[in-house]
RNA sequence: GGCCCCAUCGUCUAGAGGCCUAGGAUACCGCCCUCUCAAGGCGGAGACGGGGAUUCGAAUUCCCCUGGGGCCA
């Protein structure tokens, strides 16, 4: 065999999730560590819900989460189209060389027909099969049918599979012995799962090419996968009980099958399969919320893989390194957002360590997003965001925690929490330590962190109050809040001049000071 | 309805017959550190869905049930 190609075939939609995000992550994880290729095939044949534009914001999510791929449609390849849009003619064609090999046969039932078939079989409680009533259509039937305008569709022939005779001992059609009788069963051999059996005639003459010509999505899967020479099929689940059908189409035209290795599938909270239901899906907003890409890679590995025991925190080139399917678990893991909050903010410490001034423009890029800085790309704003940052230090885990611990570095005025300030603004005491501070600060020289300290340490002493008693009320008043950075770290990045207008400003929010003493 | 997949703390998982008094992480709670919060340190609570069978011994193997998910649609 060749080298290992895997694809990764979105659908544009809408904006790309994170459960496909994650199973296109395998795909590509898979690749590298064999050092084979992905290609990327869109998969847009529903032209009512498709669009350009999610196909772009596909490519971009894509490649933002690092993930890249060898082939597709923006970057061409030998065996395109890469858009299922663009190989109608090849559906077709693949389906009337079905035909010709004698594995399918045109089918005149209207979905009408087929329909009314389904609901007898559902009034009787049997499951319901395909009669294949087309398959013996003589030639002038069929032309009655043709001059009454019906149109054709295309059944795939499972009668010559039937023949007990085609199985093979080790092979993907094998005689098994199921309750009690020997069964012709079809077996996918799955590389996560293991073999699982289908029974033969648990199918039936399933449908190819729909009578106004448009392949299904098995059909036109299998051609494809093949046509693009892939290798290794890595999907969700919910594909495993389509693999028996592709199995009998590969065989009908004579094709190697792929491997196949079937994913769990990504669940909410509420266990039901991600989707848009579930709100913060798309792979977008963790970008707009200021997730690292690095931390939603390592996040997406440990659910359903862990490279080894007591540890979590893995580089990507690690987890190419370590990659194996034989490792990667079968049930469904639920997204835990409050784990990749952790992540991300072990990640985030990390960056701010290692590179401060990616960082920052990240921080900055957030705050425009937010409406709080009008330019985040002017080189004083973002010297401006590299100090906040540096102040904010390790609480930000999540773009949320920026303004949680820090709106007020880029608010004219602070937006004061009512119940901060009803707890330490609204007392005598709060407003005689604002007015002691005020005097303090007036002259201290240079304003920064150790100087503001000293002198507010001090001031403190010769008072009698004790550091929390005069913190407090000083962290509301710049602040408007009750946690955040340091509070002197705080006042040198805010600078005299604002930290003096908003003490003077919290003065009109806390009571009279008792009389001097 | 038929068929298929899945099942360890709330969550992600380790565990492939004795190493399990079931380990780690996250979340939660407490203590320490401390100007608050965050981070960090220490500690706590918290799981093998149920029933059979195999075995000297089962979270681990087999069967049934239950529950969840999916395909046919």
């Amino acid at each position: 065999m060749g080298p290992v190609r895997t694809r990764i075939p979105p659908s544009p939609t809408g904006y790309l999730h994170v459960g496909n995000a994650w199973a296109a992550f395998f795909n590509w994880l898979f690749a590298r560590h064999h050092g084979g290729q992905v290609v990327l095939r869109i998969e847009d044949t529903d032209p009512t819900r498709s669009s350009p534009e999610y196909e772009r914001a596909i490519y971009e999510d894509l490649r933002w989460l690092g993930i890249e791929w060898d082939e597709g449609p923006d970057v061409g390849g030998p065996y395109g189209p890469y858009r299922q849009s663009e190989r109608t003619g090849l559906y077709r064609a693949a389906a009337d060389e079905l035909v010709a090999r004698g594995f399918a046969y045109p089918c005149y039932c209207t979905p009408e027909e087929i329909e009314a078939e389904r609901a007898r079989a559902q009034a009787e409680r049997r499951a319901y099969r395909y009669s294949g009533r087309c398959r013996q259509l003589e030639p002038r039937e069929r032309r009655a049918y043709e001059a009454a305008g019906r149109r054709a569709a295309i059944r795939l022939d499972l009668s010559s599979f039937r023949d007990p005779s085609r199985a093979q001992p080790g092979g993907w059609l094998q005689l098994r012995a199921q309750d009690g009788t020997e069964r012709l069963c079809v077996v996918v051999r799955d590389l996560v799962r293991g073999e699982v059996v289908f029974a033969l005639d648990e199918l039936d003459d399933f449908l190819v090419v729909r009578s106004d010509g448009t392949a299904l999505y098995n059909f036109a899967n299998v051609v494809d996968d093949h046509g693009m020479r892939i290798t290794h099929i890595l999907r969700a689940v919910e594909h495993l009980s389509n693999t028996p059908r592709q199995l009998l189409l590969y065989h009908a035209f004579g094709w190697e099958p792929p491997e196949f290795a079937h994913l769990p599938v990504l669940v909410g909270p509420d266990r039901r399969k991600l989707s848009k239901r579930h709100g913060d899906a798309a792979l977008r907003e963790y970008r707009e919320a200021l997730y690292l890409p690095e931390a939603l890679r390592n996040f997406f590995a440990l659910m359903a893989w862990y490279p080894e025991d007591g540890r979590e925190i893995f580089s990507t080139e690690e987890l190419v390194a370590r990659f194996d399917l034989k490792d990667v678990g079968r049930a469904s893991p639920v997204f835990d957002r409050q784990k990749l909050v952790w992540m991300n903010g072990e990640y985030l410490r990390r960056l701010l360590r290692e590179d401060p001034d990616r960082l920052a423009g990240l921080v900055a890029d957030y705050l425009h997003r937010q409406g709080l800085l009008p330019d985040p790309k002017g080189p004083e704003r973002l010297a401006y965001v590299r100090r906040v940052v540096e102040v904010l230090g390790e609480r930000i885990k999540e773009g949320a925690d920026v303004l949680r611990y820090g709106d007020f570095f880029f608010l004219e005025l602070p937006h004061y929490d009512p119940k901060a300030v009803d707890a330490y603004l609204r007392s005598p005491e709060a407003a005689r330590v604002l007015d002691l501070a005020a005097a303090t600060l007036e002259g201290v020289q240079p304003f920064r962190a150790g100087e503001v300290e000293a002198a507010v340490r001090s001031m403190a002493q010769a008072h009698g109050l004790s550091m929390r008693q005069v913190v407090h009320p000083l962290r509301v008043a710049l602040t408007g809040k009750t946690v955040g950075p340091g509070l002197f770290e705080l006042m040198e990045v805010l600078g005299p001049d604002r930290v003096r207008d908003r003490l003077r400003h919290a003065r009109t929010l806390a009571g009279a000071a008792e009389p001097a003493v």
